[in-house]
DNA sequence: CGTGATATTGAAAGGTCTCAACAGGAGTGG
DNA sequence: CCACTCCTGTTGAGACCTTTCAATATCACG
């Protein structure tokens, strides 16, 4: 966590953009082909690890970016270090906040990932431009919310083990892989206990009462497999 | 609440536009003068009783609203019961989910209200039409998706009096007069159990609690004073 | 002045947190 | 290769906060 970097690897071409995880994502498929070229030659990417910030909370919007790998925590932190993580997102999702000089809240890579890095002033005229991408952007936008006000249940009104199971949930509705059982966890525990308002011991405890009660599997720390998806769902009350 | 109705008053036009709460909203501020006449024409004025469902959890999406007066809550209910209000919506809001076919939560009158009712036909014309109007409701959407992270926060990090605290600071920041310190709770108890995700008892006893505190005076069930906003600010930790 | 709905208050139960000890794995150096 | 250390995660016991259940109070309304 505390030696967490970030590398730029190569400047962003057309060709790289054949290859991307985020070409037709939401801000790569709503270009045309001239600007998507415009935009890979003044795009960076970037290799970031697990832990390192990519936006702080408080700081000044300079840039934007698509997730091309990984996953990616966006978190609030109070002054007196009780932090909530607010929202995750999957590659190849876009992270920022166009139009607004301040960020309200903090982005930071959860596994290591990958990012492809747009300059401020391109990206805002392109969105000024490009109606496609405004409503790109849009759509993605009220995907955020629903899946933020989804988490508000969540946070207020499930029980420790509901809260657990809501995360496996979602994580397994992520993994690429749908028919897949095994979950990749890209978070701590202490990150999962950030992210449903509990304390890492109680996670731990949530878990271990899942593995008991036979719906988990824990492979190791990060890996958890899922017999029956349905015995999971069963544990998230409606 | 459970006689809550909602009566259709008057055909929308120019005319009553020009004295309307929204005239400058999300909605009709992004419209030229032809547009808003346009809308006008097809739009009805609706008043909806305190505890009216404008919107039901999982309906479809028919038309939407501006909300010209009181205020709105947008809900969430599980299966069996549990209830979360995930959002509050003041007038000059706007409330619906363009293009969206299914309402994945309830809207619901929290105060007597009033309510601009537009087609969804027309008014989705009208963005694919108009990128300011387009503009506008991405805008909207992004300020509720700060407001709805910033409750998770509050959902899953704050203790109870922290909770009850940042929902007198929530109302009292919408109140029209910013100097007053008196607040109009547009909530029963009940209601803002459901929003702090915690029991009408525990909300009850927070708000003795504040009062014997001196921070706030409890006038009666739905008038409550703030004498000093600063004490009540220091209530919610940052 | 009853009546019903909403709100407050009290006492006990229960769930989650806190504090503490212990376990497991990865990396390091002998 | 093994001991050591550090870090993360697990488990346990007791405390604390919130909930639950119950009784009482308050207010609007007929």
């Amino acid at each position: 966590m505390d030696v967490a970097r970030s590398e730029v690897l190569v400047i962003g071409t057309s060709v790289a953009c054949r290859s991307c995880q985020a070409r037709h994502g939401v801000v790569c498929g709503a270009l045309s082909a001239g600007q998507l070229s415009e935009l890979g030659r003044h795009s960076l990417r970037r290799k970031v690890d697990a832990g390192c910030e990519i936006i702080a909370q408080g700081s000044e919007n300079s840039f934007y970016s698509n997730i091309t790998r990984g996953v990616v925590k966006l978190c609030k932190v109070m002054s007196d270090g009780r932090q909530q993580i607010v929202g995750l997102q999957f590659a190849p999702d876009f992270v920022g906040r166009p139009f607004v000089r301040e960020s309200t809240l903090s982005a930071e890579a959860a596994t290591d990932a990958e990012i492809c890095v747009f300059p401020r002033n391109l990206l805002e005229r392109m969105i000024l431009e490009t109606r496609e991408l405004q409503r790109s952007l849009h759509a993605q936008a009220l995907n955020e919310l629903d899946a933020a006000r989804e988490w508000m249940l969540t946070l207020g009104r499930r029980t420790a083990e509901e809260k657990v199971a809501s995360l496996l949930h979602l994580i397994a509705a992520h993994a690429e892989t749908a028919t897949s059982t095994a979950i990749d966890l890209p978070l701590s525990r202490a990150e999962i206990a950030d992210f449903l308002g509990l304390t890492i011991e109680t996670v731990s405890r949530q878990l271990t009462r899942l593995r008991k009660e036979g719906v988990i599997r824990i492979e190791n720390i990060r890996h958890i497999t899922v017999p029956d998806m349905d015995a999971l769902a069963k544990k998230i009350s409606g």
